[in-house]
DNA sequence: CCAAAACTGGCACTCAGTGGCACTTTAGGG
DNA sequence: CCCTAAAGTGCCACTGAGTGCCAGTTTTGG
């Protein structure tokens, strides 16, 4: 990796180390930037140009999180199902989640307790659902009804699968989370007829 | 109405009409609260005392449309079914945007344009989506299996009516949006196996 | 070794949002 | 009608997020 490169990336692991340790000590809103900066030994200008805003920090992973999912869901099986590929990226996410399980709670219990950082996170889905979309459209192949069924069922899919990350958090990650997640697809497939 | 409860709508009145007239004029980060509270007579102080933020200027009705959800979930036909409670009010809430078509329209675009807007949105799902898991388990019936069902469901639910009335924003309210809703809920019951 | 490009720091500025306090208006009992 | 308590408002000062600008430093590639 080149110097320049290397440096960046260490001011901005500084500067999420250092946010991490003050929200988890003192709160999201008792944190200044200022006092981040002061931590991680940069100026508070510098900070704004590796983070948008306060927020961002708090999902620091968002956009390789991302990235893996969209090269996931390429990737997976072109079966002609699609939930098929879910089932798949489920599991992997699911052990990465898993293996992480004290991180990602505490981080969760951050967001959870943050009104805006709950919205942001919002924001987050909404990206997975318009890639997932995307890629359905591409499986069901061209035409309006098909892009809508694409639409429908991406929406349908972030919904079931943030209902069940909830319901893993709330239960402090003691569930197989692999396995709630493809009893979410189930759903997902057969309908929630009773 | 009290002389004093009339005044106050009045000023909150007074405060989304300016809030509207400068957010469609000019946009929303360009519009500051001195404006706002300029145009409406009153003082910076005092619009904190009926809005959080800027942001719930965006939102002036989402305490009522809740409120009026929650309510009409309530009084839905006790069908074993609850999809068929939320085909009811899907009626219902088709007609009244549909009706309001050009003021919802600008409005979504409005929200479209500015992210924590879109951020602030999705907290508004999640509200409904506590909502409807929280009949749906009452429908249900005790037991944690029920529960997670219930919440499953809600999930799927708020995600194609979510998607629907973003294709529906899309198309400029074009298509019959009462017709789009009762094909998504199919898919919730149905569901989506190829 | 040198110039261009990338990066950083510091300063001054705007604006959102809060706390405190004095002032005005309304409600309601005598 | 009047007078007091409570509700509501205005003003001021303050903190902290986020931005524009420019000067100084570091890295890169030739």
């Amino acid at each position: 990796m080149p110097l320049r490169e290397a440096k960046k990336a260490a001011v901005r692991q500084a500067l999420v180390a250092a946010a991490n340790r003050r929200f988890h000590r003192h709160g999201f809103e008792q944190t200044t930037i200022d006092e981040i900066c002061a931590d991680a030994g940069v100026s508070r200008r510098t900070f704004f140009r590796y983070f948008e805003n306060k927020e961002a920090l708090a999902f620091p992973h968002r956009n390789e999180r991302l990235e893996r999912f969209l090269a996931l869901l390429d990737g997976a099986g072109h079966s002609p199902n699609p939930v098929d590929g879910l089932r798949a990226i489920c599991e992997i996410f699911a052990q990465e989640y898993s293996a992480n399980r004290a991180a990602i709670l505490a981080q969760q219990r951050l967001v959870d307790s943050v009104p805006a950082l709950a919205a942001r996170e919002h924001e987050i889905d909404r990206d997975w659902e318009t890639a997932m979309a995307a890629t359905f459209h591409r499986r069901f192949g061209r035409g309006a009804a098909s892009e809508r069924r694409a639409r429908l069922m991406a929406g349908a899919a972030i919904g079931v699968i943030r209902a069940t990350m909830r319901y893993w958090y709330e239960k402090d990650g003691k569930p197989d989370l692999a396995r709630l997640g493809q009893e979410a697809l189930d759903g997902l497939e057969q309908g929630f007829l009773s």
